[in-house]
DNA sequence: CCCATCTACGACGTGTCGTAGTAGATGGTA
DNA sequence: TACCATCTACTACGACACGTCGTAGATGGG
């Protein structure tokens, strides 16, 4: 009666707050931005340095949620990763740490609204159609 | 075009990792603890002083994960919910910070296991059953 | 009335995040 | 080539969360 539930390594932080907003202009744009232009982006609502916008930039592709190449002598940054499948992973995360899952499944379906339900559903089904996989 | 996405007031922080222990024995109990049984419980594990299990759990008092009652002079700790209810409510959590629900829920269900996905479906049947409320 | 026990409160170290400054690299241009 | 605008790298600092614990005072049974 050892080892029954794995001990997650990491549980990936929740974005700080820049962080997320800094996050949702890369997976809002449809290319890599540059410093400069994420900052400017973010110029139209509050006022922040350029350097707190590299800062978070920096932090955030350390952390591997971006990814980043050069252009000229400035990198360009981009999501590591689409924004739904962050959000997946924090859903199957969040249930890698329930006890019971299809209790902690049973409550979420129970939460959800009937347009999220009905999705879930769709998605299920797609799943019938094409099997497999581990 | 402005307000489309509701700014989530708190994203319920993850548990820490000794935070998470103590919530741990407090949802295995069939009892609400007090704060000598919860050390006695980790003991068998790790080596904590007492006044460090007291401190998390009034901590967590006071971030309503945990409730208690008087018995005697000391105070007695139990869950303010169950385990699965909190996952679910990780889950609602990252579902409602995607951008996209319909693809969230794809990729989520994409990466969950057979069995899983076995038990969402049941979960999602279930719901059929009695439709309704909010 | 005493002692074992329990709580309240403060504290410190570390890590994350928001925020920004400074110094130095870089590359186009006069 | 010399210069300037621009960009990066690195450092820093305050606030806050958490792990960790100590001290002092309340409490209640014997």
């Amino acid at each position: 009666m050892a080892s029954e539930e794995k001990v997650q390594p990491q549980a990936p932080r929740p974005l700080g707050d820049l962080e997320r907003l800094v996050m949702e202009q890369l997976w809002a744009a449809p290319a890599a931005l540059t410093v400069r232009e994420v900052h400017e982006q973010l110029s139209g609502t509050r006022e922040l340095a350029y350097t707190t916008v590299m800062t978070v930039l920096d932090r955030l592709a350390k952390k591997k949620l971006t990814e980043r190449e050069r252009d000229g002598k400035a990198w360009r940054y981009r999501a590591a990763a689409p924004r739904e499948e962050l959000a997946a992973d924090l859903m199957r995360d969040a249930l890698d740490r329930a006890g019971d899952r299809r209790e902690a499944l049973v409550r979420f379906v129970g939460q959800v609204s009937d347009e999220e339900a009905a999705l879930l559903r769709e998605a299920l089904s797609r799943l019938d159609g094409q099997e497999q996989s581990g």
